[in-house]
DNA sequence: CGCTTGAGTGGACAATATGCCCATGCCTGT
DNA sequence: ACAGGCATGGGCATATTGTCCACTCAAGCG
């Protein structure tokens, strides 16, 4: 039942043709690549079900939105409470994109948005406002070289 | 021309309901929100063509495509060329999801994947095999506390 | 060897959504 | 007072979706 969890050459053609052309529908790619509509269907439900395929949802931009400003934060964690409360704090700060836990001093590595230098100190403020926080390090994001993509990976044999 | 960079409510609104609901679709939209059709056309296509929408293609997991380990390498670059060829070098590497310049020592941060421990040492090494590149820091990601998200920051007042 | 199962196929169907057009009403700034 | 931008609501032809079905093919297994 559990199905491969490799990705099979068909996998990648679909998913390579929907990353590129969004908009191309699961009717336009079974004829882009000459297979059944079902087949491209199927494909696709088992791509979702399996987590390959996280979300359809738009991929927003945070500088378009006002947010040009980003940055990334280290966050030093007061010792043995563990993360979770301080993952909750961050979760409650709109302007926390994403927070791994991280190897090295048992550290959080976050990553954050603001509309301005000014602001990112209001922002940085906010991350640092917990008790479980002792020290953060941040730096910025002057610019964006390669911006996040996951096709390579498709591509990739 | 160039509309407000701003945000308006309708625009949030639309946006959340995309984002929670993907497959909704233009019409469903119209009809959850009690506006005409074309409005949200209108204001979908305008906020592709502003950028905030940066692609409908679906979001894929690295995990899930057999890439489970996740790292941010900071690299110090030697001083006087610029980044431009490390980020062609970069670039060449299915394995590299993400580039920035950061500020410090004219460095550039990198987020990569691999399929194992013994893999991301391969994919270092990729990432370090250039005459620019002087030296490299890694953190392993071990988990992820807040995945990727850009929703708190449409719904932030 | 014969059987079962899963996957893909090709076709059909109604229901739904899309793209695109237009005329109208409502603000707002000039 | 008036033009321009935006939202509305309607209509229409076309394209797409969701969902069935029967059939084929290949692989796995007792």
């Amino acid at each position: 039942m559990p199905v491969h969890d490799t990705l099979d050459d068909l996998d990648r053609r679909i998913l390579a043709l929907f990353t590129e052309q969004p908009q191309i529908g699961v009717l336009g790619a079974s004829r882009e690549l000459a297979v059944a509509r079902g087949t491209v269907q199927a494909r696709l439900d088992r791509l979702v079900s399996r987590g390959v395929i996280r979300s359809w949802a738009p991929q927003l931009d945070p500088a378009a939105m006002g947010y040009p400003v980003s940055a990334f934060c280290t966050l030093e964690i007061r010792q043995g409470r563990g993360h979770t409360p301080v993952v909750e704090h961050l979760s409650a700060i709109p302007e926390v994109l994403e927070a791994h836990t991280i190897t090295g001093s048992g550290d959080l590595f976050v990553h954050v948005v603001a509309r301005d230098n000014a602001d990112l100190q209001r922002v940085i403020d906010a991350v640092v406002d917990d008790t479980h926080v002792v020290r953060a390090s941040t730096a910025i994001s002057l610019a964006t070289r390669i911006p996040l993509r996951t096709l390579p990976l498709v591509t990739a044999t």
